[in-house]
DNA sequence: ATAAAATGCGGAAACGATTTCGAAATTATG
DNA sequence: CATAATTTCGAAATCGTTTCCGCATTTTAT
């Protein structure tokens, strides 16, 4: 890489001193229109282009936020980053990428990465396995910015992003109640993950509230591996008292189950109704179309980076309080949960 | 963020001079083993980091690789990212991600955001509307390290990677004609494309291989809104020289064509065939299941990030010689061109 | 008319690392 | 034992900005 030109060339190449220069080139009110005019002009000229690290440096900020997924190839997360990426744009922002892959210990690497300042904040959702959390208390602890958004760990006071999981796990399930289910199951993936208990949670009350007894058994905790996945569920859906509705608390187990289905006499939605949360465009496209509850993903994606670059612009007029924001998630209804 | 200790107040700690201390973090020749276990274990004690704004300062380089794509929700493009991340990752490089939403002017700002060298190098995918290529050639003049993928333009003198567009076009034609179909249809998002002429170069000779003539008309240019691309299609299919059988160049045209199928009385595959361009898992999953040609998107994004890391790290061994590096895709045959 | 304030700019320090050059201290060599 | 060679470390320059402080000169206030 040839290296442009540096200010004090620029400066030289004006005759004038490097501070002047500067402070032009900042809109300084300490300098006359005349000489802001000519530096900029003689800048845009000899294709100045500003040092990024020296002013890293100089002002201990990187204009750089660093953003933490568990997976890249889930329409969730590719929105929300989507969301995050406008707004960052939109105030000269750049940003880091890091997937974890589900992986803890990655996920603890990364984080001890960022312990440097190398982004001046966080957004991050959490590993589906992480239960020792003192990497991200760390970084919490050293005052860098971070915020949660989705798979969220309370113990962080920090303000944190979610959807209304509860209340759409409830109404998920009581659509299916109503459709004519009888013996629903919940397929999740992991039961330390809050967002996961939330859902848990309003299955549960749904359940309930008809009445109904919980059957632990009708909860399925499946894996990352999706081979493993549709394996289990296949199984899960042959045995005696199998489920005739289903709430997936992840897009890729309905895909499983669409894949399990395949190799019994089972039918969506006759023998069995599915709905779930899910932002994937296809949805509609599968045979039958799937109901989904879908995430406002670019709105969280949105608020996570607005509310951070407040922070970091106003320090001292905005903070990251400890609070959970809710945004709710919209139910769409399609022909896997059509009732007789 | 409350910064941590700077290697002056390390190495006062230590009663030594930051210069040695550097070195000793280095693992320099110079430093006696003794000297450096001390050195090191203080810096654990303390939290030493190394502030990485200083070091690229220096050193004149960031350790950072920008990657732009032009969509972010696709799974060619999410694959290719998770496998630049991978090899990044294993050494120490960080990855600035920026999507231009197919969108040209957002591309030339991004381009010319990273003319200051806040990334050590870039791997990217046009957009498909890019006509104009200053932005691009100015950063290679510069010279900044740049490798394209799929989406590549040939006047860069840099290298390429892709998949064998043409001859997986072939092969998909050729399949369909095997299957039956006599009028074949091509699906495509842009004509200037590299990758799209390639794939329409394809088609072409596979039609002519037959003995049949080429009929432009079969050639339908969509657009990137799904809903204009959907009544587009639709009014194609409805039409009375109606296509039995399609290659959809792009994995979200093969989409549009399942929804604009389903508001005709045609059945796939009975009366027309469809086999596309798609990195999506749940193909398999559509109804009917969608044949497929798969681009080997993880090596990709693998053999990008492994190139340009060799050409940072070892500069005198390794060029980025301008040619193209072609990895095969691999065709899937399922229900969507079942023949009779 | 003189003091006070505002304007416009330059000099130099500072940010935190790496590295060149050189100087001790230690060990080896004749 | 004297000298050379080697090992081990320190002082200071450097990367390219920003900013604190200072100093004229001009403008405004008294």
């Amino acid at each position: 890489m040839i290296s442009g030109i540096s200010l004090k060339e620029l400066a030289a190449e004006l005759n004038l001193a490097p501070s002047t220069v500067s402070r032009a080139l900042n809109d300084s009110y300490e300098i006359s229109e005349a000489t802001k005019k000519k530096v900029i002009s003689m800048a845009e000229k000899l294709n100045y282009h500003a040092n990024p690290f020296a002013r890293s440096l100089r002002e201990n900020k990187s204009k750089t936020i660093a953003v933490i997924i568990p997976e890249r190839i889930n329409s969730f997360f590719a929105q929300v980053m989507d969301g995050i990426e406008e707004i960052a744009q939109e105030h000269g922002y750049h940003l880091l990428v890091y997937n974890t892959h589900e992986d803890t210990e990655r996920e603890r690497k990364i984080v001890n990465l960022l312990l440097n300042g190398r982004a001046d904040a966080i957004v991050m959702s959490v590993t589906s396995q992480t239960s020792d959390i003192s990497h991200l208390r760390k970084l919490h602890d050293r005052g860098l910015p971070i915020i949660f958004f989705d798979r969220i760990r309370a113990e962080i006071p920090t303000t944190k992003f979610i959807t209304n999981d509860y209340e759409s796990a409830y109404e998920g399930t009581k659509h299916l109640i109503k459709q004519g289910c009888k013996r629903i199951a919940l397929f999740t993936l992991c039961k330390d993950l809050s967002i996961s208990q939330e859902r848990q949670r309003g299955y549960n009350d749904a359940i309930k509230s008809e009445g109904w007894e919980l059957d632990p058994g009708l909860t399925l905790y499946c894996s990352h591996n999706e081979e493993i996945n549709v394996k289990l569920i296949e199984e899960f859906l042959q045995s005696p008292d199998r489920p005739d509705g289903i709430l997936s608390s992840v897009e890729k187990l309905a895909f499983a189950t669409y894949h399990a289905v395949k190799r019994t006499k089972l039918r969506i939605p006759s023998d069995l109704k599915l709905i779930s949360f899910s932002n994937s465009s296809i949805a509609g496209l599968l045979n039958p179309s799937l109901s989904t509850i879908t995430q406002p993903a670019l709105s969280i994606g949105n608020e996570c980076a607005e509310l951070l670059i407040k922070k970091l612009t106003k320090p001292l007029h905005y903070d990251l309080i400890d609070q959970v924001v809710t945004i709710p998630s919209k139910i769409t209804i399609r022909e896997s949960t059509l009732g007789e």
